[in-house]
DNA sequence: TTGAGTGCAAAACGTTTGCATATAC
DNA sequence: GTATATGCAAACGTTTTGCACTCAA
């Protein structure tokens, strides 16, 4: 277990980054997005605090998409559709007890013990779709 | 799109094993077991097979998890808990027109169109539960 | 002061691809 | 006979890692 955990400028901006792009972002976007103002920093940094972050509770992992692991920096547990096109992810209103009460409903079983809970759909967004009857 | 469809014998030999290993099985797992009794079959033929049966619906894709991508032969809808620790997988059994209804109880939106559900869990199974107590 | 965290570059990993060959139809 | 699917190996993109150095506490 990590004892001590110092607060160092590159998880601020990886933060803050994750918050600006608002895209449910992988690592190599966050990267490319700090870089722009923070040329220094390093891809290894970037993907050594999200993972660890994600650990911690400060980001949700929502998933490994079209090649690359996703957050969100929304904790608030919610569904995902992701266009196997694009690669957009959008968030899905879906009923909300339903989905807070996916969890409680599951048969109680002894051989495992369940943390956490990832809802995520698949399709073409709007713009593929469009894009698709065009061809 | 493909017109013509062949029914190769590394087809039958990829289901067979997805089936016989039971184990929500990636790509790599399935090499290997076919790779005992058919050591000429080729890693890209069977990643090749794989995603496009899932295309298909000959098979389910069900998630990428700890770097991999996972496909069942169960076809029929149902959730996953992943273990965080040895990345084992077992089927979940959760009320199942809870899960069946939640694909139509999502809010309407024009800005995609769902084709596919995916719902797992993540947490730690008993096995490695145990091993970390002795820790 | 000191060791947790960084930057860098190399490597690991799962996966895809190009091409000549084999084979299902 | 023909074109799809294979085997092979090289390449790809994402992620992890080892190591010397930096800097937050």
């Amino acid at each position: 277990m990590r004892l001590i955990k110092r607060n160092t400028i590159q998880k601020k901006w990886i933060l803050e980054a994750i918050k600006e792009l608002n895209t449910h972002a992988a690592a190599e976007e966050v990267y490319d997005f700090i870089a722009k103002s923070n040329p220094t920093i390093s891809k290894g940094t970037v993907y050594r605090n999200m993972s660890q972050m994600a650990k911690d509770g400060e980001l949700l992992n929502i998933g490994s998409f079209l090649g690359a692991t996703h957050y969100d920096h929304n904790l608030h547990e919610h569904a995902h559709f992701v266009c196997n096109v694009c690669g957009m992810i959008f968030d899905v209103e879906c009923d909300e007890n339903l989905l807070g009460s996916l969890k409680d409903t599951i048969v109680v079983s002894d051989e495992y013990k369940i943390s956490s809970c990832n809802v995520s759909f698949g399709g073409v967004c709007a713009k593929c779709g469009l894009k698709r009857e065009t061809i």
